[in-house]
This record gives C-alpha cells, sequence and structure tokens, in this order.
DNA sequence: CTGAAAGCGCTTACAG
DNA sequence: CTGAAAGCGCTTACAG
C-alpha cells in the first residue's frame, strides 16, 4: 500500500521528455547539455522528488565514496580507548574535507581474511590491527588500497605509526635515571578474545631494552595488568601499590591508565610523585591538566593521521599504482617532562 | 597492468559448469541446491578467489546491512562529547549483534534536507538533531526509516530522549534546597556553524523552570558559557568563578563540564563543595569517581539505545508500516547526589 | 547538444 | 534440483 515505488531516473526522462542520458548529464556532466534541457530536466526531477539511487550510482562507477576503519575489536572498544577516538576525530576531519564518509568495521564473530571483499568501500584503513589477528592476512585477499595506523611491520601495508620502541625506552630511561630501581608496568592485560594490541607489545620491548641497557636485573620491571578505563583508578592503584616490595615509580603503556593510577593515587593520599612516579604514553589532552600534570611521550598526532589519510586516497586515485612505498612511516616520540615523575 | 579483472558470479558458473542462478543459490539459498553441486561451486569459487560484490547485492536486494548515524556537525564532535562516544559504543554493540554496519555521517558543508538520500544505508539515527538544523526538515525528504536519540519533539521521528526538562528541574531544586541563592550554569555557547543542541535547551528551561516555581527572581541564574573540554577546567573555572557578585553553585548542562569546572577548581585550590557547588548532568562513568564525585542525573543509557536501535530495525523489516507509532520515549531522570554539592 | 545501447554484478520469480 | 531471463538504477563510450 505505502510501498510507493521509487522514483527513477528513468521517470524523470519520460517525464521531461529526454533520454535517460540527459538526466545523468544534468547531473553529472551538466556542460554537456544545454543550459534550458537542463533546468528543464533539474525541475522535473525536483517535482517528482527524484534523488539519484546512491547504489546504484556506485555499481556503475566503481566508487563508494566511502572509507572502512577497520578495528580489532568490537565497536566497545571505543569506549575504552579515548587515543581512538582522537585518531577517529581526525580521520573524520580528512574525511569531511575529501567528501568520503566513513564506515565502521569491528572485528566481531567469525573474522575471515576475505572479511572485506564483501564491505562496500573504497579503501580501508587498519587499526591496531597484529600479524596474529584474523586480520593480518588480509592483505592478500583483498584487491583494494589499504593503510594501516599503530600498525605491525609484519603486515605487508603502509605503516603510520609512532615509534613505540624508542618512546617506552625514553621514558624507562628517564625514571632510571631519577633513581628508581622498582618500577611497575601499567600494561594491558591478555584479552579474552586473544586480540593483542601491536602498539603495547613494542612499548613493552622497550621498558625491558632500557632496563638492560642499564645493567640492571629484568626483575626491576614488574608487569601489572590494569585496565584502561579512569573509573578503575582505585583498583589499578591497588593492584600496583600492594606490590611486595612497593615499587616507586610506575610506566604505563597508555595515558588512560596513568591518568587512573594518578586517580587512584589521589583517593588513597598517597603523593604524586613523591611517594609514586608515573609516566604514560601519547600526551593525551587531559593529560596536560591533570593533578598533577602528567610526564608523557608526545607525538604528532593530526600531521600523522592526515598523512596516512592522503597515501589511501592517493591509492584510491590511481589504482593503478600496484607498486606504491611500502616504507613505514615511524613518528619519533619525545618526552614531555611534566610533574608526575 | 595490475587492473585485473575482478571474479565475477559468472566466471565462476562458467568454470564450475553451472548456471550464474546456481551459483548464487551456493551462497543465499544453500538448501536449494544438491550437496554435490553446491560442494563444487563453492571450491571453484575458492579457487578463482571470487568475492560476491556487496554492491551489486545490494542494488538486487535493496539492503545494505547499514545504518547512517547522523551528527548535527563535523566528525570532530567526537572529540568533544564524551556521551557521545558512548552512545556510539553502545549502539556498536546492538549492531555487532546483528551484522549490521555503522556508517557515519556527518552533517558538513552544505547540508540539504534531501541529503539521507544520497547514502547508500538501510535507515538513520539521528543524533541531537534540532528542528531548525538543516536537517529537521529531512523527515519529508527521506523514505527510509530513521529514529532519534536526544532529539527534538517537533521533528515528527520516533525519539529517544531522556527527560532533559526534569532532570534539570530537579538538579537546580537540589541547590535551592541547599540554600542557593547565586548559581552560574555552564552551559554550551552559541556555536560558529549556529547548530543548536535540543538537550541542551531543554536544560536550560528546566533549570529556569525551577527557579521561576521557587518563587526566585531570573537573576538567581547566571549562564556562562563553557567549553565541553576536561583541558579547559581553568578556563571556565575562573569565568564562573570572577563573575560579580561570585557565585556559591555552578549547574552544568554536561558532566564533561562539571568535570571540567572540579578540575579548575582543584587547581585554583577551591573547594568543593565547601566553597563552590558542582552539578552535572548524564552521568559518565568518570563523574562516580571524580574528586570529589559528581552530583548529576543518572539514565539507562543502554537500554535507551537498544530500545531505539530496536525500534529501527523493527522498522527496516517491515517496510510497509508506514504508521508506526511515533509516541516519544522519554525516560526519567534520576538526581544522583554526590560529594560535589 | 542529444539518444540508443551495453554494462556494472548480483538476485529471484518463473518454468521446467 | 537446475537454468534462462528480467530486473535492481545508474553511467558512459559511441554514434549522430
Amino acid at each position: 500500500m505505502s510501498k510507493k515505488k521509487r522514483v527513477t531516473l528513468r521517470d524523470v526522462a519520460r517525464e521531461a521528455g529526454v533520454s535517460p542520458t540527459a538526466v545523468s548529464f544534468a547531473y553529472n556532466a551538466p556542460h554537456q547539455l544545454s543550459q534550458i534541457t537542463r533546468e528543464r530536466i533539474l525541475e522535473t526531477a525536483d517535482e517528482l522528488g527524484y534523488q539519484p539511487h546512491p547504489v546504484a550510482r556506485t555499481l556503475a562507477t566503481g566508487r563508494t565514496n566511502t572509507i572502512g576503519l577497520v578495528m580489532p575489536t568490537g565497536l566497545d572498544w571505543i569506549l575504552h580507548d579515548p587515543l581512538f577516538s582522537l585518531i577517529l576525530g581526525e580521520i573524520g576531519s580528512v574525511c569531511d574535507e575529501e567528501k568520503m564518509r566513513i564506515l565502521i568495521v569491528p572485528a566481531v564473530g567469525e573474522v575471515s581474511p576475505g572479511m572485506l571483499a564483501t564491505i562496500a568501500a573504497d579503501g580501508f584503513v587498519l587499526f591496531s590491527i597484529h600479524r596474529d589477528h584474523p586480520l593480518g592476512k588480509v592483505v592478500e585477499r583483498t584487491n583494494r588500497p589499504l593503510v594501516m595506523i599503530n600498525g605491525d611491520e609484519n603486515i605487508r601495508a603502509p605503516m603510520f605509526n609512532v615509534d613505540d620502541f624508542n618512546g617506552a625506552y625514553l621514558a624507562c630511561q628517564h625514571l632510571l635515571d631519577k633513581g628508581h630501581r622498582r618500577i611497575a608496568v601499567g600494561t594491558i592485560g591478555p584479552r579474552e578474545d586473544g586480540v593483542i594490541i601491536p602498539t603495547y607489545e613494542r612499548r613493552m620491548m622497550g621498558y625491558e631494552a632500557a632496563v638492560r641497557d642499564a645493567g640492571l636485573p629484568p626483575s626491576t620491571l614488574r608487569p601489572v595488568f590494569i585496565r584502561g578505563l579512569l573509573s578503575k583508578g582505585t583498583e589499578s592503584f591497588e593492584k600496583i601499590w600492594t606490590l611486595e616490595p612497593r615499587p616507586t615509580a610506575v610506566l604505563c603503556v597508555s595515558d588512560v591508565r596513568a591518568l587512573s593510577i594518578l586517580n587512584g593515587a589521589r583517593k588513597a593520599g598517597v603523593s604524586v610523585p613523591t611517594d609514586l612516579a608515573v609516566a604514560g604514553f601519547d600526551n593525551l589532552p587531559d593529560s596536560a591538566v591533570s593533578t598533577p600534570p602528567l610526564t608523557t611521550l608526545k607525538q604528532d598526532l593530526p600531521g600523522r593521521v592526515h598523512l596516512a589519510l592522503r597515501t589511501l586516497f592517493d591509492l584510491i586515485r590511481d589504482e593503478g599504482g600496484d607498486d606504491y612505498p611500502v616504507a613505514p612511516y615511524i613518528a619519533p616520540m619525545e618526552l614531555e617532562v611534566r610533574e608526575s615523575t
């Protein structure tokens, strides 16, 4: 009953007394039409309430004007990682300019390497995909362009990372220089779904290398699994504070974790950095204004994201370029020493 | 050169010695095929590296398995509104279950009411769209289902809101009961792009009503435009603290704003609630663990989002139902009194 | 400046 | 259980 048929280009053509081609031209190649024909067509289209069908257009042109943002987990991830929100925002600002849309592609359920082929997008950004992730093999099964952010160098695709290893090295060295010899490392625990975040893996290696190079025993570092949630601050702090022997400092693989420790410490009446020094990673906006402000590693996030997307858009445009440079982009990290250490 | 032709269903059919229909059935109606035929087809498909073309499928079936999430602004919004992240996460968890994807549709550039027609989605969630927003008229120009979250009752579409007015009323009444007579209201300022957030508009009215009903003059409330960013805490706090006469309390239209004030006050050495009482709105997870914990209005966010999406999915399924109930869903809000007031 | 025709790659009654 | 055929609604050489 209410299932009114869609108005198609053909309807407009008939009504305006022109060919379908002419109607298509009215939208896509206006200069091919005389002013007067064009106006008549557009008027008729408007009267009939015609709207070009996006899917049909895509099938004919091959362009979706959409990029897929592929995440290693379900969408709940976004609740746990402020850095992801930041990156999503940056991707968004580039896409707004380019009139591209963003399709969110979470990795849920049974994830096959061929999965991306079933998705209507011109290209993909892989976020935090580890080589052992089911999507680690996706590169070989997708003929559409893709780039990685916080990726894994073992996946053969253009990668836009920060220097996790050396950043972590710097942070650890900083604490060692300050004389700390019992350092907790606040890191992510094994996830139920088995997903590994490559970034965190590399940061852990950086910490360990710094200890090794300082000629100190590995036991200098004590990994503690904590959640990346501000609201778990007390719990996370307790896990660290009750270690035996009690650590004098904590290195966190992410700023949220560090901020949550700051929170927990304050509630427990433990003074930072006097009783416990705290360092984070990534320099979230909040980290500059926490109490106390957080020592962390900073980077040019917008610059990196923009570069990644430019590369992706270039790849989408000249699909011929099979042999794009895959030289990884690894942004240097700078230690920002604030009052928490 | 590298532009290798795509393997199509037709190729598989030829190679397997069956009709295109059979190949299609192998994927979409397996029981229509003999076991053996089906296996042969699937094997051939695999050998050739065949993947069904999602766009062609959509054109034929009319289903995209995607919902569009329409925002009133550009995607940078996500950076400013943790509540949006929360809602996005909830939407994501429902979509994960339903195997639906999320397409993010920011309102940037020239936004026409017909804009949604150009987007390949089965339905839409409108987030925070005001009746005066260019998209306020979208309902009349889209034949696809849509629902609103934090919407405007003047737009004729199923709406899933919280009770902004009464929530605000409660918060204000609470402060008045505590004896406060000079109350700053931390709210959003006029945006450059002119976008109005309906939620905040209603909250302001709720505050004002409470003052009126208490027989107090409108000047009891002093609106102050502050940013919804934790990192602007000091600045926002200053704007409030330097008002003449100095307010004894501040009502914020959102929790982020309230948390940023808490932050600013702490840095300024001003004690909450002794020197300044602070109340927020929406009960973010962080609000329960701030220093001090924040008095705010709480709601069942997941429940509300799930309800909205169920409705949307129902509408998508039986497209016949022209006359769905548009009775607005308005979740009651409960005042959660914590230590900040 | 304009039109007839083929094509994008699927799905799905319909007939056997 | 299987196939020939029409259709989804556009775009775009090609020919005039």
